[in-house]
DNA sequence: CTACTGTGTTTCCAGTGTCTACATTGACGT
DNA sequence: ACGTCAATGTAGACACTGGAAACACAGTAG
């Protein structure tokens, strides 16, 4: 039971060389595995190696490694869209776009649970304006979706903000509810086909030819 | 104003009465007022005036409180949806109905934001059917409404649960994310009244003779 | 070589959730 | 009237947490 000890090798470094990075990761592990709730700076402290006050270097806060692990996750958000949109090239027809979007998201979603819940915790500390400009960045990509629906005569012209922030909404509320096990996972797919079905109904310009 | 006391008076009888019902009372301000990862039982206890174990007799552990909460949370929601459809007598035309409930479980959300993270955590401890049976009497006001809604043509046909889904879903999300900070409390009533359009809009049955 | 700065360590403290043993009730059957 | 019993509240202990302070160890710039 010797396995515990703090590794009996003198060879670790005094100085870990990344250990913030090393706690971001750790944390993320955690984070999926156990949620946030369970998620100890001490315990991550332990795992990596290093005293209990160490991670403070790093973290101010818990709160500040739960913001961190936020921004982390709208930053991975943002990427997940960015290659939903590119794949394919930039000539699929809208509708389709639309589609691959909110399915990549929403996938994301539900494969993150603790990840989703903290990234819409109301409560980040004061300045956390960096979670905040992540969350703009990853947002953005489905303004510019909205844009170019409007701009190709998909959408009906509007704040395409306020368009996207409708769309997003859906895809979140919908995916927060399979979480936490209001509704099974198994309606997920039908549930986001039916959404962005109505989604593009409803948004699209009103009693043009309507043939196509 | 001497309510505050810890009631320095021998008075106080040893069994509190009902202190179940104090300790929610108490836990469901100090939500509203401090967010629930400031909740500690330890307080509520002293705030209450009884020994730090007490409460352990009503709730088996602090995720337990936590559940009550939650499901309190869905019966209350549950009351101001049923409050919302009731107002006006049952004649209003459907649109209206629809608005109304949505601007009511809307403000409902953003004056309760603890409450409503509450509500859609995940983790709920395992055997709590309780706040899911909550959850489902909530919903249904929906499921009936978007159902209300087709047997009066003024909604295609199909699951009425999936589409009442994707509605509360569209509010829960706009809710989740004004609560979050993510984006500004007074785009709410303007992002509302959009998305009640565009959901009519791409819920009703298509093109009937349009002129109305 | 020295001072300094960035990181990690140790030690301490208050506070928390939970557990166990015990005390105080009121209700109920006899 | 009385003993029993279940419900409820109390007291104390434990392990653990986040946080603060003082200190130790390096690399680096002067």
């Amino acid at each position: 039971m010797l396995g515990r000890m703090p590794d009996p090798s003198p060879q670790r470094p005094y100085h870990h060389g990344n250990l913030r990075s090393a706690l971001l990761d750790a944390a993320e592990r955690g984070l999926r595995e156990r949620g946030a709730g369970q998620l100890s700076l001490r315990d991550l402290a332990r795992e990596i190696g290093v005293s209990h006050a160490a991670p403070r270097r790093h973290f101010a806060d818990r709160q500040a490694l739960l913001d961190a692990l936020a921004e982390a996750g709208f930053v991975r958000l943002g990427a997940v869209l960015r290659a939903a949109l590119a794949e394919g090239g930039g000539e699929r027809p809208f509708p389709s776009r639309v589609r691959d979007a909110v399915v990549a998201f929403a996938h994301f979603a539900t494969e993150n649970p603790a990840l989703c819940e903290l990234m819409n915790s109301g409560k980040h500390r004061p300045g956390a304006d960096d979670v905040a400009r992540a969350a703009a960045a990853a947002f953005g990509q489905v303004t510019d979706l909205i844009r170019e629906g409007q701009a190709h005569g998909a959408l009906q012209e509007g704040d395409p903000e306020e368009v996207g922030i409708i769309l997003y909404a859906t895809v979140q509320g919908i995916t927060t509810m399979v979480n936490s096990r209001m509704i099974d996972a198994e309606r997920l797919d039908g549930l986001v086909d039916t959404a962005v079905a109505q989604f593009l109904r409803g948004a699209r310009p009103p009693s043009e030819p309507s043939g196509r």
